[in-house]
DNA sequence: CGTCAAATGTGATGTTGTAACATGCGGCGA
DNA sequence: TCGCCGCATGTTACAACATCACATTTGACG
């Protein structure tokens, strides 16, 4: 595979480069880690710690806990597996586990779907603003609410 | 006074500004939101409703329930006498109502106070990013999360 | 097999945000 | 003046988001 391509992969194929990607990190790929991302991959839009813990209670037939949930979705977003909505207080699911963007994501108001786009140059500008402010460890929060293309 | 300057105003001019921004659009100023008004501009670091309805009960001896600090918060950022920071759940004063800016706002991660930045530039490239995509009424949040100057 | 660390379960609690309805207060026309 | 109306605020309840402390399970490894 090319250099940086950024084709979104589907299901299993996403799945697999998580998987990847967080072993590779030094931690386990365990059952309810697959479970917690392999529900959050089928959103498209942020998807909270309760709803993740409401579908994935189902799909095992037994209560999973917010807590347990969010254990992981940290960990997730400490590993680039997934990014945190602030706007949403919700996360969505890193279509391209092992690259590293300052994401910048569009929400839709009306139907809440949320797309992301990688300008590096822009989220760069950002942070270089930052910096220049003499801020250090810095970690852009870039995110626009509006109205989507279909609910015009 | 010329037409762009952005010093930052002390307590009672900026709340005489807030003033006359509220009631020029069409809003009344009332003493709870003088209150409230007051109580958020003392803030250098984002202020949670619950904060301000605790200093503002005590302010008045009498409590005030976050409930109605919420409206007249969504109020002042409407009117743009004040902003949420969405990464922090909470609200800073707008320094020079009556300017319309795309805010980008560095919050320290140490101390937590939060300094801000216009860069029309900036902002109106993330804007055009987001137009670019189809989206309509946008409306960027910017915000960077770091370490400040003072806490390196 | 025993031990240890990491992962998950469980219950409690803290924080943030809204909904629904009641009350108060001031203006304005009858 | 009186009654009505619109806006602001009060009050109660609850929903949604997030974390803490501690118990239990699991599985890797000597």
């Amino acid at each position: 595979m090319a250099a940086h391509h950024h084709h979104k992969q589907g299901g299993s194929a996403l799945s697999d480069a998580a998987q990847a990607a967080l072993i590779d990190a030094g931690e386990q790929w365990t059952d309810m880690r697959a479970d917690i991302f392999s529900v959050l991959a089928t959103y498209d839009k942020p998807a909270s710690a309760y709803d993740i813990a409401d579908l994935v209670s189902q799909k095992r037939g037994k209560r999973v806990a917010p807590n347990s949930v969010y254990r992981i979705l940290d960990l997730f977003v400490a590993t680039n597996l997934a990014r945190r909505v602030e706007s949403a207080n919700a996360y969505l699911a890193n279509t391209h586990p092992g690259c590293l963007h300052d994401c910048i994501f569009l929400i839709c108001d009306t139907c809440g779907t949320a797309t992301h786009i990688d300008d590096d140059k822009l989220s760069g500008n950002v942070r270089a603003a930052a910096e220049n402010a003499g801020f250090a460890q810095v970690r852009p929060v870039i995110e626009v609410r509006g109205k989507c293309a279909d609910c015009d």
